[in-house]
DNA sequence: AGTAATTACGAGGTACGTAACAATC
DNA sequence: GATTGTTACGTACCTCGTAATTACT
């Protein structure tokens, strides 16, 4: 008995006829017709009502199709479960405050562990540490190790943010500035920046907010309005516009650097990455 | 993925060992390691740790394990239910008031439905009443038709009961005899024989009944002693004893007239059987 | 006529066993 | 050296698809 014959056997009830499930299954009448008759060969009962033209489960094949979708259902939560294993060996998943952070891990990852699917969410900080305690993450980004127990710590990347001014603006000439500079100037930001975002209400409490979703409207407002906005030294997104300047941020909260952090116990992969980016 | 690998799983562990599991799947070590990987490469994951000499499961294994013990144990559910269908296919359940006629049936059924079993089990007529509605037998024998709603009767045979008495005793030499001409003597009865014991310690109050159990012993000490016994039309086994003598008896109860009842929606082969005794 | 099931036959693929190899106890 | 597991190779079996047949609607 195989369980494609009972897959076989379960296609034929719903379906009605042979030919039909034949179809369904992708072989041919004939070939099915055979399987069936094994079915029955092997379990030593006829399970259908033949006519010349016709097959019916008869009272014998119900019992069989009984059996049948209990052992297939259980063969089912195996493959689920086995699936769901195989999407978590390709999938890495990344808590993190920043974006930056992921992006740099992806460029190494991807090279290191081809297939692999990063998945970054950005959240706070208390998010990070949690995610990573319930292993709702295999990664998390933050601005500090997180110091738990079990949990093993890495610096990964810096990051600066700089002010883009539109050349004719007032702080376009500055050599370096400060948040107190741009506070009151109105600020066009992209929205899903993280922990930047809390920098950027805090340091300009009196500015204006201006908070983008999309990426690609981010860049066409920039591009074509005179508002000051943020770039980092991980992006060159808006560097290349000849019509803005990049200004250094004097302020030390205008400079992160990134922790990722890992459970010790985790898989033999992430404790790779890990050791990778222990190496550099 | 297929059931047979999942055995192969199951055994493994419990043998510990691939050589030791492929001899007793009787399957060579190189094809039971070979499918071992095809299931892995089926799951996507390693089941196994591997040295170079040594297989041991690792957990993802012992999760498949689980997984293989739960679908095993749903088909071996429905083999059992197969093989008792297949078990009961062969086997006639003939609950009877008396030995001979469940004889007669075993030829007629031996002829017709070669490989059939026949398992006749003597009761009195309640519990074979009883028997045939619980359908805990097939065919039940009674001296007279049931009469219940859904269940044919058929008359299938005669048994008539004689004195055997040692050529020596007092009614050896009479051409018919009573129960009341034999009330007093000592008998030796055959254990087993159903409604006739009924029969002989309600006719035979006074008489000492010796029941023996064996029926080698029984032909034994018939030949040796003195002692009265009965036989009947459907044996010979006394008969032949050329120091007996065989002895009608005239009262009514020691004529016999069988029926074979059963249920009406039977089986197709127990159909088959009643119809065969209804042509006779 | 059209659909549905079974039987006959040839071909291809798959998994088996044998044999050779590698490595550990 | 014995045991254990993997790899290489040739073969045999088994199931598939095609084609032909039968029967029912």
């Amino acid at each position: 008995m195989e369980l494609e014959q009972l897959r076989q056997l379960d296609v034929i009830e719903r379906d009605g006829t042979i030919s039909a499930a034949a179809e369904e299954l992708h072989i041919t009448q004939p070939s099915l017709s055979r399987s069936v008759r094994r079915l029955e060969a092997d379990l030593g009962q006829e399970l259908f009502d033949r006519t010349r033209n016709h097959v019916m489960l008869n009272d014998i094949g119900y019992i069989a199709l009984d059996h049948a979708r209990a052992i297939l259902a259980e063969e089912k939560k195996m493959r689920d479960v086995f699936d769901e294993l195989s999407r978590r060996q390709r999938t890495l998943r990344i808590a993190t405050v920043a974006p930056a952070p992921s992006w740099h891990l992806t460029s190494l990852v991807v090279n290191r562990f081809p297939g692999t699917i990063l998945v970054p969410e950005i959240m706070d900080e208390d998010h990070v540490r949690s995610s990573l305690i319930s292993r709702t993450a295999d990664l998390g980004i933050t601005l500090c190790p997180l110091q738990l127990p079990e949990v093993d710590s890495i610096p990964i990347m810096t990051e600066d943010l700089f002010l883009s001014a539109p050349v004719g603006n007032r702080l376009a000439k500055r050599d370096t500035v400060t948040f107190s500079d741009m506070d009151g100037e109105p600020f066009l930001v992209l929205d899903q920046i993280g922990f930047w975002m809390d920098v950027c209400r805090r340091r300009l409490p009196t500015s204006q907010i201006i908070v983008q979703k999309d990426q690609t409207v981010f860049a066409q407002i920039v591009a074509s309005t005179s508002l000051c906005c943020f770039t980092t030294d991980a992006v060159d997104r808006a560097s290349n516009d000849a019509n803005r300047i990049r200004v250094p941020i004097a302020d030390a909260d205008a400079h992160a650097t990134f922790f990722v952090n890992a459970q010790r116990d985790a898989t033999e992969r992430v404790r790779q990455i890990i050791a990778l980016l222990g190496k550099k």
